[in-house]
DNA sequence: TAGATTGTTAATCGATTAACAATC
DNA sequence: TAGATTGTTAATCGATTAACAATC
């Protein structure tokens, strides 16, 4: 894959593709036109034949796009057919709920082991996955073929912790902490920032015309 | 306030204008340059003043802002000075956390009650908040003045429990299903979607040029 | 007053949409 | 072949950045 540029807008959309494509394949639905597509997802079809055509022809004039096999390359192309590792950084109430989430597997993402600075949940296991001591994540995470971290604590610990995970290498950080955090650009970092999600609700309720 | 349309992008930026000033304030600074902003957040100066010039001028010439006076006027925005009465559907890993999470009731989001299907969760509670029966949903949203409903099942009843919650007049839906819900203008919807920020991640591993 | 920094207009850039020739 | 629909270029729209006059 050389190195042209896809644009921000692109790959935030591309998971959205994916999904409709996913479901219209439960469907049984074969083939699919941008336009019917743009209906079911209430974008235009334009945007959905520029968005594609940024990794190359995946439809056919006249007939449209072969749902399972566009799903398959957007697929490839969001690197879901790779597997990965990845530890849990934080079994608090948020960490708990990632672990026991078992979609994530069906992806190929497998969390491999937990860490937490609690002493009393050391030693116990989430879905057969353990509870480690914190000062032993460097060393976990070099031994596994770690890639992935997920951080689920605190602001003021997920500073510190990411720059410990940056050195032991880590590839790429999902991150559910109030904080941006700052690493080298080799490190990919994805934030879910809840309480930003929760404040865009609340000015939507605040603000919409028949609200007021 | 009237009803000038605020770019979608502009929302978007603004929980995190108010994370960063919540921050200064927290560490006492008095006033900030919108250079000196634009250096902690990465951004530049030239789209924060334009951002809050959306809402109206609240900086001083030769000044600056007033890290406390923009917190507040951000927070007047984001409508967090508003109390909110909530409820969650779905007990589940991801339903456990979010009713855990105390946080959301610092800005004034709380959590009335819970509904499940789970014959086994009923009559239980997470942090003294009832888990309920399902089929006693609308009367209590109706009796309790309840404005936001939390969704956090399985996406197959997701829509159905949507529809649902529109009929007995929710104002706004925080959105955790894979399922994109729809609903009357009249009603916000803000979804999470965990797994496609996860393939977000997933695509920016893979196409990362070190990687390659 | 001189210096600093905003508020705001103008210029640029990028993303979306429209249009249509290519082609299945 | 005729009809349908893509791939792609051109036009439009909106968002970001630059510049600077206003003003504290």
């Amino acid at each position: 894959m050389s190195g042209k540029d896809i644009s921000r807008a692109v790959i935030r959309r591309l998971p959205r593709y994916f999904r409709y494509l996913g479901e219209l394949k439960d469907e049984g639905v074969e083939k699919i036109s941008s336009q019917d597509l743009s209906e079911m997802m209430h974008v235009t079809a334009s945007q959905i034949r520029q968005d594609l055509n940024n990794f190359g022809g995946f439809g056919q004039q006249g007939y449209g796009y072969n749902v399972s096999y566009l799903y398959d390359e957007i697929g490839k192309i969001l690197g879901l057919y790779k597997e990965h590792n990845l530890i849990l950084v934080g079994a608090g109430n948020l960490g708990h709920a990632l672990a026991g989430y078992m979609n994530f597997e069906k992806r190929g993402f497998y969390i491999r082991g937990i860490f937490d600075l609690n002493p009393e949940l050391l030693g116990s296991k989430i879905r057969d996955i353990p509870i480690m001591d914190m000062k032993d994540m460097p060393e976990f995470v070099k031994e596994n073929d770690i890639d992935i971290a997920v951080i689920a604590i605190p602001k003021a610990a997920a500073v510190s912790v990411a720059r410990t995970l940056v050195n032991c290498g880590i590839k790429g950080i999902w991150n559910f902490s109030h904080v941006d955090l700052e690493v080298p650009p080799s490190v990919m970092v994805e934030s879910v920032h809840l309480s930003e999600s929760l404040m865009r609700l609340s000015y939507n309720l605040n603000n919409y015309e028949g609200n007021k």
